[in-house]
RNA sequence: GGCAGCGUAGCUCAGUUGGUUAGAGCGCGAGACUCAUAAGCUCGAGGUCACAGGAUCAUUCCCUGUCGCUGCUACCA
């Protein structure tokens, strides 16, 4: 019945601060595995670190430093942000480990036939590490915009991967879901993209351009460029080649990735699988970008989001819900502090941690606590099992939520605390209460159920407050009232705008 | 330019395989209650369902065009 499972995220490069997207890639990942491993199946969450590159020997040049010291120190911005957000990931690649770096030797030379030598010539920016068109340079009037430095013609040897050898195979794959995009709408983007067939891409630099990588297999003037090993990870971390085991978990079962990076996961990756004659992943989940108030995240702007922020002030799992709830799993969302503190004040304060408190302040007051049998819930799963299933995560919150006012309705109709003061004059009074509470707290219970892939730490004080069927004592407010950005209602004269 | 999609209540969006009073949340207004984090519940406010044509007994939901917007992509060199 369990089965193993596997799920990825995308690696980072280590030079750059973690951000916003990152900790998505993580708590969405996180999320399937909780949800999966509810389900009784063994799951392994991959995350890492992509590790090579110039910029990297340029910044440890910089230190003072090696680039293998220098991102010893780096990779750990990452590891703590995965904690941060809770994700319960079994396997931390890092493209400089030393199986990964072996296994990608290995891989280059299986893709063998794959691989011819070629010339690049054009304009190449250092701060880029990367080539651009000649609009783009003249556009620019020959000086690289985000790094103040002009361009440099070169002309280089390149080896390139023959990528386009797949085209149909994996247009195919593609079409037939074999290798399932979703959303649908960027399974027809690539699709597009492709009509015409992919493109080889270059897959090393000589060495004096590129010091910091995988030395390319016989050709010590050469070394392997991002992709290759990069995208390798997703099975070197298993084990692959030589590690038993990498197979009872490869194919993936999903892959998590932003949208800016499809194109690489939907072309050049299953490009390197099918050379390498592995099955293709099953899924690939694509997740938009978060916006703030409307506008693009960025530096120069300054509205960049950091989640350590939401998360020391208001808990991870606020910071897990909104991100899970207010940002659409598959597409862009919008992030305000305004939104946030309403969506925890109202949401989790009002509708969820208010609902939890009068249950057991009810059990406590007219039952000493004491809850008896809760039965079974019987809502239908149905909704959220599929949201679930189909990675549409908010859609499932909202099923719970649904829950949550559905319990508040069914309290304020039934009104047990109306009940309770009969319990004097109608000897029946006591055991309709009873039956009540229960009942509400079997509910809860469901919810909390429901709520583990999402909320962990609040799943798990819903059901210690209630699952011994006494209410436990010294349980506290969950979500307790906070207003940093948004006026307060009981403060004196709430600042009312016109 | 090509491809895809969007334009529905103040805001964010859902929806109708075309058919009596077009929905939710937030925000706003009112009411009844008191177990609870002064929470929750109920009710209300009336939006030409972008605009114009067309097909249809009938369309917000199909077709065409126009305007506006978004994403992906290409190029004009």
């Amino acid at each position: 019945m369990g089965k193993k499972l596997y799920i990825t995220t995308a690696i980072p490069y280590v030079n750059a601060k973690p951000h916003i997207g990152n900790a998505l890639d993580y708590l969405i990942a996180d999320i399937w595995t909780r949800y999966q491993k509810q389900n009784g199946h063994e799951v392994r969450f991959q995350v890492g670190t992509d590790e090579h590159g110039n910029k990297i020997a340029a910044k440890a040049a910089e230190n003072n430093t090696d680039p293998k010291a220098y991102t010893d120190q780096m990779y750990g911005n990452f590891q703590s942000l995965m904690t941060k957000v809770g994700a319960e990931f079994t396997d931390f690649v890092r493209t400089t480990d030393e199986h990964h770096v072996q296994a990608v030797q290995y891989i280059w030379q299986k893709l063998q036939t794959y691989i011819y030598k070629g010339k690049y010539e054009g304009w190449y920016c250092v701060g880029h590490e990367a080539f651009f068109t000649d609009k783009e340079v003249q556009a620019t009037g020959g000086i690289c915009p985000d790094h103040q430095k002009p361009y440099e013609h070169i002309s280089e040897d390149n080896y390139y991967f023959k990528t386009s050898a797949f085209t149909d195979k994996i247009r195919e794959a593609i079409e037939t879901d074999r290798i399932f995009i979703t959303p649908e709408f960027r399974k027809k983007e690539f699709l597009e993209l492709i009509k015409d067939g992919l493109k080889d891409v270059s897959v090393s630099r000589p060495r004096k351009n590129l010091s910091w990588g995988v030395p390319v297999p016989g050709d010590p003037d050469q070394v392997m460029y991002v992709w290759l090993d990069a995208l390798a990870n997703y099975i070197t971390v298993l084990g692959y080649p030589d590690k038993e085991g990498w197979q009872e978990y490869w194919p993936a079962d999903v892959q998590v990735i932003g949208k800016d990076i499809l194109r690489f996961h939907a072309g050049i990756w299953p490009a390197m699988l099918l050379g390498l004659e592995i099955p293709l992943p099953k899924k690939l989940l694509v997740h938009g970008f978060v916006n703030v108030g409307g506008a693009k995240m960025s530096k120069t702007v300054g509205n960049v989001i950091d989640p350590n922020e939401i998360i020391d002030n208001y808990g991870l799992d606020a910071f897990r819900y909104f991100f899970a709830r207010h940002i659409p799993t598959l597409d862009d969302g919008d992030f305000t502090w305004e939104k946030f503190e309403t969506a925890y004040n109202n949401e989790l304060g009002n509708d969820l941690g208010n609902v939890v408190q009068r249950v057991s302040a009810m059990v406590t007051r007219y039952q000493a606590g004491v809850i008896g049998d809760a039965p079974q819930s019987e809502h239908d799963m149905q909704p959220y099992r599929d949201a679930m299933n189909s990675l549409n995560f908010n859609q499932a919150l909202d099923q719970v939520f649904l829950m949550v006012r559905g319990l508040n309705q069914y309290l304020e109709n039934v009104k047990p605390w109306e009940v309770a003061k009969q319990k004097d004059t109608d000897p029946e009074a006591e055991s309709h209460l009873a039956e009540i509470l229960a009942s509400a707290v079997g509910t809860l219970l469901q919810i909390s159920d429901l709520l583990v892939p999402f909320l962990p730490g609040t799943a798990k004080a819903i059901q210690s407050t209630f699952e011994t069927g006494v209410i436990a004592p010294g349980t506290g407010v969950l979500f307790p009232k906070i207003y940093l950005h948004t006026p307060d209602p009981h403060a004196g004269q709430p600042p009312k705008s016109a």
